[in-house]
DNA sequence: CTGAAAGCGCTTACAG
DNA sequence: CTGAAAGCGCTTACAG
């Protein structure tokens, strides 16, 4: 059905073997047989075969993009930005939605090799992921953006979350606050676990309450938070401020607090953490913890291509950020 | 390095023919050398090669997915639900975000067809795009969803944009406005174009104010129609209401108006379309037209994978949805 | 500068 | 029920 080289080579009267050299751009091809190879090429409308390529070449040119969940806005803009990216280093992007189901991703990391695409990048990587560490022995190269694994040699570009939400806790207390509420993620990625941690240091260190009702797990989504929001809310001694680990909790818990009547920050106030884009609506107005998503995507796209990538020496890379506060007006 | 079916068969003692017989689950072979042979190929953790499969088959079992732009929460969700109904159809998909650039469709357009993908869906289609139809001389399967082409033989899934429009001026109506505003898409849509002229008829039936300066081009971008929004109040005589062709600039609508001091609905009104996500927020609470974006979504990919790819039968689908207006609180 | 040949990892008639 | 062989569309030493 599609035309070949074979069609080609019948045509200019040249062998298959010429018809690639000229197609690969290789040097060593005579000007007259190259202008006519490439005429009739794309006379006949020619699109080469890449996977019948691959076989021979053992490159794909293929990644495979493996994030939690594509309607979050932070992976949206992220996923975006890397398949963009990585488009114009010469790479397509299978992107694969897991929905945060472990499961489901260990499916799609099958069938990711069996497509064996060259690399594969993680926005869903738990702490402990032994189906990403078992990539190592495979041979397939990776790294993790955001989220990132316990430690060590694997790449991987994330943010000091400690540092983000000791900002955050530095400005609550600044204005006046002592009873300060934390609604975390699961404890089994890294950026939970960080964020937690830096509450944790930030609350000792201030000496703030340390009521354990104050801490709640809103496992990253918006509708879990929102009822544990109700929860804080319904406390007999009740929190001033709320801090959520991300941005859709923090939202989550700025549409309670409004739905129970509550203004926000002369009631309550609410600090988010990423700074996905509708925070800065006018609506919103929503004081969080910046990890520049576009600087994070960017970055992890460019560096996966351009250093480990590379056959002859992958070098690892391993980036922390600075995040930074950005003050709204959902605290006072 | 990865292991093929040759080095299967070589252990199992058998010829290769046998050994891809059972991998592809065959029924004329003999159970005991099937175990045997399903048995070393989960030992030495075999991993199909499915580019060289597809060399022989001429199926990839791949869709390519080109979408505006994945920042866009409406694209955001769909392509979310379109790739995990396709993967449990069994196709992987490849994500192409063309930011709204006709070169960068053409461009993806010609890697999907060097890829060999199976189909290809467009949620960016604009009303005469050649590179679109040029798809059914080549042979290559596709549909378009929400936005679609300007008639005829191919496949789509839609909403009815003029009825969507319709139901929200007879709202705005009924409310008591009379001059209402109207923000737009680019004129190379079909959606840009259904909902403007949904809002002429609308206009003309209820004999609303014909001012043209009440019919601004947003460009489905939140920044554009922040401007707009603001020449629109900057007006002698402004408009009691506006309607955004989509939430995006509907978001940006509002943005400008609370900026510029005005209360929503109190001092005007707001109407978007889609029904993003965040639109029902508490502190957003945008009144909108829903275009059932999981809906259209969900049949785009089913229907398509079901309907068109089937190799004998191709069925064409051709669906035009029912739009439904959401009242929330930025109209009064 | 060019061609014949081998081979990448599979599948599938054909023959037995 | 099984194997030998051809072939999918390419690339790349090897030889000239």
């Amino acid at each position: 059905m599609d035309v070949t080289i074979k069609d080609i080579a019948e045509v200019a009267g040249v062998s298959v073997a010429t018809v690639s050299r000229v197609l690969n751009n290789k040097d060593n091809v005579r000007k007259e047989t190259k202008d006519k190879v490439m005429d009739i090429a794309k006379e006949l409308n020619y699109q080469a075969d890449f996977n019948a390529r691959s076989l021979k070449t053992n490159k794909t040119h293929t990644l495979g993009l493996i994030i939690p969940d594509l309607t979050n806005p932070f992976y949206a803009q992220t996923s975006s930005i890397i398949e963009n990216v990585v488009h114009d280093l010469g790479y397509s992007t299978i992107i694969c939605n897991t929905n945060n189901q472990p499961k489901l991703q260990d499916e799609y990391i099958n069938i990711l090799r069996q497509r064996r695409v060259d690399g594969i990048i993680f926005g869903s990587a738990r702490i402990d992921d032994k189906s990403i560490t078992d990539l190592k022995t495979k041979n397939v190269p990776y790294i993790t953006y955001h989220r990132c694994l316990k430690k060590g040699d694997t790449n991987y570009i994330t943010t000091d979350d400690v540092k983000g939400i000791k900002q955050a806790v530095d400005y609550l207390v600044s204005c006046g606050h002592k009873k300060i509420a934390f609604l975390s993620g699961p404890r089994i990625y890294s950026t939970s676990i960080e964020r937690l941690r830096g509450f944790l240091q930030a609350r000792k260190e201030y000496n703030l309450d340390f009521d354990p009702d104050l801490i709640r797990d809103g496992e990253f989504v918006e509708e879990k938070a929102w009822e544990e929001t109700q929860n804080l809310i319904n406390l007999t001694d009740p929190p001033t401020a709320i801090i959520a680990a991300n941005d859709i909790m923090a939202l989550g818990a700025l549409d309670c607090c409004i739905k129970s009547g509550l203004s926000v920050p002369q009631d309550i106030s609410i600090i988010g953490y990423d700074d996905i884009y509708i925070s800065s609506h006018a609506r919103i107005q929503l004081t969080t913890v910046s990890v520049h998503p576009e600087k994070i995507a960017r970055k992890t796209a460019e560096l996966f291509v351009k250093k480990v990538l590379t056959k002859e020496n992958s070098e690892s890379v391993q980036l922390r950020l600075d995040p930074k506060l950005i003050i709204r007006n959902t605290t006072a």
